[in-house]
DNA sequence: GACACTGTATCATTCCATGATACAAGTATC
DNA sequence: GATACTTGTATCATGGAATGATACAGTGTC
């Protein structure tokens, strides 16, 4: 269900977070699901559990998920409840042109690139 | 000339060499442009001179520029030798669906989402 | 050669990510 | 309802990475 990237060089406590956001983004994880208890993805990723724990708080924190001690942790809303609209649109311009630059830079063509992102862009808002 | 994100997390290093590739791939920093030294970078940013350095040190083991003791740091190339193709792409993969992730619960539209993007684009492959 | 500029190298320090361990709250089973 | 088991939470320790302080070395100008 949720898998990190194996060559990351990102805290696993933000993989982990970006992992379940995009789960939840892309309609894997719906509101209602319950996440898997943070003893098992920490023996599943190799990592200690506080880890897990702390991924869960901060997915608590934005409002995307809530966790009740003996009842576990469940999507609560697919909607992030954290910062400002303009705050959002500003680290989205700044992330975007990481990667825009990332990719001129490696060689892809205009084309190359709009086609990527055009395919991405589908399973975000797809039909499903 | 260069600034930036006054609200980011990374470490600064990494938003320095971020910075200058975003410069570099969008042209506003050229092969042969000189860059600025970095004890002037260090005081502009507030930081340790190391800091700029080991940014600048990156940003030479991908080929991107040029430093030489005495004479300073240049541009060299607008392309990107470090790492595979493949690597590229997942990295680019990775790094877009957590924006579009972002962006979705967020609560952008797709249409927001494609006209955010190709304003984006359109920046990096303009005419220029 | 003296000086003012450049980047480089080395070591210290601070801070953050992660881990070890104990705690508390809910649920089930008897 | 007592006990055991499951869940998340809190606290402190630790290792390593990011940053800083300082001294060094190469290049140019006069």
């Amino acid at each position: 269900m949720i898998t990190l990237p194996s060559d990351s060089t990102l805290p696993v406590t933000d993989q982990i977070v970006q992992a379940i956001r995009t789960a939840i983004a892309r309609g894997q994880l719906r509101p209602g699901d319950g996440l898997p208890p943070i003893r098992r993805l920490a023996c599943e990723f190799g990592v200690n559990l506080n880890t897990i724990a702390r991924a869960y708080r901060v997915l608590e924190g934005s409002g995307l998920v809530s966790a009740v001690p003996g009842r576990g942790t469940r999507v609560e809303s697919a909607r992030d409840k954290g910062g400002s609209a303009s705050q959002r649109r500003r680290r989205i311009v700044t992330a975007l042109d990481a990667i825009l630059a990332d990719a001129k830079l490696g060689g892809l063509t205009r084309r190359e690139a709009q086609q990527l992102v055009s395919k991405r862009l589908g399973i975000f808002w797809s039909a499903r």
